[in-house]
DNA sequence: GTTATATGTGAGCATGTATTCATATGATAA
DNA sequence: TTATCATATGAATACATGCTCACATATAAC
């Protein structure tokens, strides 16, 4: 042993200021609510995605309805709307051969609002 | 022409409920802003990128500080950096050889927290 | 039963992306 | 200068992902 500088398992880096390291370190949330939170965002992280869940801000909606609206093939959509259903942000209910979805979260229209407070300030500056 | 069923334009589908359609048409957000909004949250739906933020909340930090409590090395942890400057979430000093990174947004936390509320709530049920 | 319509789904393809590796840059120290 | 350290970056690779296409399923109408 020796009073050589410390290097980390996994790193190629020096640790520059271990205080630092060790006090964040110790605040962070634990790995799998990063890991969810993650997995979350990237279901937002689509254009289309996004489309289907402002329209179902504004009313309950048929797969077909969404294929027009967002003028994109129903398979598409449909695609997607598993995406959502597996992330629990839409429920559906079935009339006849109609498949109506609507949201299924109170969270989204918040998160969406922060966003899009975001982006504007970015855009003003 | 009849009074045959309309169909969208590059769609497939026969256009079921017209109305809702349409008003939900009028009501959208306008196409920029949601492309911004999901390139944003593409930003976010990544573990690593979620992990340097969550890092940079308690602490301003260097890249190798960040390598190593991420146990990630120098190079990745670079490349995901620039990702989050070219959003403008981060900003940086320079101090000799050592870069620096901040918070360069005060809404991020709020997003994050409600994406939080959104998975405990999914969890406990 | 048959036909038509609404939706779901697997395979394939094209594109995007996160990491690694090697190397470049830039600053300090010897 | 030369060596060393912190950081940045381009290329390559492996993997993920969104859409299309073809087809399956399901329900209703005939």
């Amino acid at each position: 042993m020796n009073n050589s500088k410390i290097k980390a398992d996994g790193c190629d880096c020096t640790i520059i200021h271990e205080d630092v390291v060790n006090r964040v370190g110790k605040n962070m949330p634990k790995e799998e609510s990063l890991y969810d939170l993650a997995e979350l965002f990237k279901v937002f992280g689509d254009t289309t995605r996004i489309k289907i869940l402002y329209a179902l801000f504004a009313a309950e909606m048929c797969v077909c309805d969404i294929a027009v609206l967002l003028n994109m093939t129903q398979s598409a959509i449909s695609h997607q709307l598993r995406v959502l259903k597996q992330a629990r942000l839409v429920k559906y209910r079935k009339e006849g051969k109609v498949v109506y979805y609507t949201l299924d979260d109170e969270h989204v229209k918040e998160i969406f609002d922060q966003g899009l407070i975001h982006i504007n300030e970015m855009k003003s500056l």
